[in-house]
DNA sequence: AGTTAAGGTGAGCTATGACTTACCAAGAGA
DNA sequence: TCTCTTGGTAAGTCATAGCTCACCTTAACT
């Protein structure tokens, strides 16, 4: 690598994180509110270890919350790996928006030129 | 896979093309205007065909759309793709807000019946 | 027509990421 | 204290994503 990655999205890991369908399942499971492992690992097609796993990264990447009470590890959202990810889109969605324009205007130049030169 | 992927993003496609840094890398080059294959190219460390095939997959995002001119095929970023990981993004940015609030006011009222209860 | 420039495609290699099974830790309750 | 429940961790397997090299296509220029 000797490009280093741009401000982009802090390491990219939410990214990462998200390009996995189980661990979208598990946050789309936590819209509502915190479930522990167990249940969420009941509704999915893996094993609870695997959960687990899943559920290290999600934390790791700032997308989900743990609290515990007694043996029960409850996950929830956490809104800050998802406002990072806000603006990085935004960002992103900006920027196409703007080359987006300038492309049809130069567009609407070269047709209009063919137009005179005919 | 028993769980049907739930309407998040349309097969989640735009989030692994996401997921690669070099293809970030080449969405950030994207940002001010349109350039050919071989000027990413040359600013990355992964050969010409490597590039070509991710910006294979950001057209199949809808990251990035493709024009061509004589020999040369330029890319410029495609809101679409962004637009719709927004709505994504945002949704799931608003339910980690009104879970969070929902976790904040319980161990507020957790808090407040302990200390009745001293 | 021959040649050069630009780029897509296919085959094959390799590293890594998602899974499973087996095991360990720690609260809750008898 | 024994045990049942809940969950994290380690080790090993397997599939696949990203890469390179070699090749083919197409347009531009002599």
């Amino acid at each position: 690598m000797t490009y280093q990655e741009m401000p982009a999205v802090r390491g990219g890991s939410a990214l990462v994180a998200l390009a996995d369908p189980t661990r979208r399942a598990l946050l789309d499971m936590l819209r509502g509110r915190p479930l522990p492992v167990g249940e969420l690992a009941r509704q999915l097609p893996v094993s609870r270890p695997a959960v687990s796993q899943h559920l290290k990264a999600l934390k790791a990447a700032h997308l989900v919350h743990e609290h515990r009470q007694g043996t029960r590890h409850y996950f929830s959202l956490n809104p800050s790996g998802f406002a990072e990810l806000r603006r990085y889109v935004d960002s992103m969605w900006e920027n196409a928006l703007t080359t987006f324009a300038a492309y049809v205007s130069d567009q609407q130049d070269i047709q209009r030129t063919r137009r005179r030169d005919r």
